[in-house]
DNA sequence: CATTTTGGAAACAGATCTGTTTCCTTCATG
DNA sequence: CATGAAGGAAACAGATCTGTTTCCAAAATG
């Protein structure tokens, strides 16, 4: 294994291991065994732990939104569909059994002290996600997309932390997709410049 | 201090570490250093420092829910004005200086261990939450209140975990009320048995 | 081939963790 | 007052934590 590879090795092993059993409650002997490497390999390629806890949640940041973004592209073309699609998504990611909760929210349940690298990544990751939403939104042809977006944002966090809790995930993201079609209308209807004559 | 009153005083001083600074990075010493009593005081009221955790979790649920329904009905007489008021109060919440988050959500991503006690505790918090808003539902004579509580209840853990991240913090609860009022709307309008004469 | 870098295994250091024990004091209750 | 439970301070045990170092083998590089 050359070097970068065991470098790359070390962080998904981590990332594997923080998601499932937190961080403080995973020590680097557990990761360097996970890994198959020794110590020395780690310290080589990580000044210390709380560095590999940042190359994880920064590598998993970029892979956790390609691979969400590139699910809700599959699944459906037009914007107003996509956007649907975000729970569509997520439904199937709480459903995977190697889901507990978003890494993220994880994270700054554990570290508390404000400004510090951790939690800038954390809110940068929910900043980015947030972004991607308002962006399908817009292609909606939706002004002032950004309400919207933040409404759709809660109720993706929400359903996140609920499927995390409950046995019952999938009904998380089924609940959540139901109230946000039901908040997509609104912001459609309110935005028509004729009121139709639906009722 | 009388023996009752310590082991209060231990669970409260708990209560205020774990939900600053997370289970795992919080120590006994910390705990006992804290509380201003011996080791020996703490092992007298609990077995290990998992009791003392589990102690913290039920104390507090009781606390928090009887002081949020408290100030939700202070806030507002009509169950429908009630159900909204939750988001008033969940933004005074976020806003105090020591909001950390959902102590129960923290706690869930710090144990992952299925049907374990802590996990246990946790599920029961959010389903007595959840029950509270439904029954206030309910009492605005909705019928099938159970949906629409499950929506505010995404909107509300939503919230939650977004002012935790975010810097500002009483935005969550501002977007999750105003998404609240639109679901409950649709809810209002869905059940009327006359289609009113409203654009 | 010789040299340098790399990695593994394991010991090690020093801190911190949970939990126990010892010694002594305090205090409540008989 | 006498007895016994309770608490504080601190040592202690044993495990585990992060991070370093030593020793040796393997592998890459000149």
């Amino acid at each position: 294994m050359k070097q970068s590879e065991r470098r790359e090795h070390l962080i998904d092993t981590a990332i594997t291991l923080f998601s499932k059993n937190g961080f403080h409650a995973t020590g680097v002997d557990t990761i360097i065994a996970a890994a198959g490497v020794s110590k020395k390999t780690l310290y080589r390629h990580f000044r210390s732990k709380d560095e590999l806890i940042l190359a994880a949640l920064r590598k998993y940041s970029g892979q956790f939104r390609n691979g969400f973004m590139r699910d809700v592209e599959w699944r459906a073309t037009a914007p107003r569909d996509r956007v649907l699609a975000i729970f569509d998504a997520a439904h199937d990611w709480f459903e995977d059994k190697s889901f507990y909760g978003c890494m993220y929210i994880n994270a700054i349940g554990e570290f508390s002290a404000p400004n510090t690298p951790v939690r800038i990544v954390c809110k940068e990751f929910k900043t980015l996600m947030r972004s991607y939403m308002e962006q399908l939104i817009r292609d909606m042809g939706i002004d002032n997309a950004e309400p919207l977006a933040e409404e759709l944002a809660l109720l993706l966090e929400g359903a996140i932390v609920t499927a995390q809790v409950s046995e019952n995930k999938g009904r998380a993201a089924t609940v959540a997709k139901s109230a946000a079609k039901a908040l997509i209308e609104k912001a459609e209807k309110g935005h028509l410049p004729i009121t139709p004559s639906e009722v």
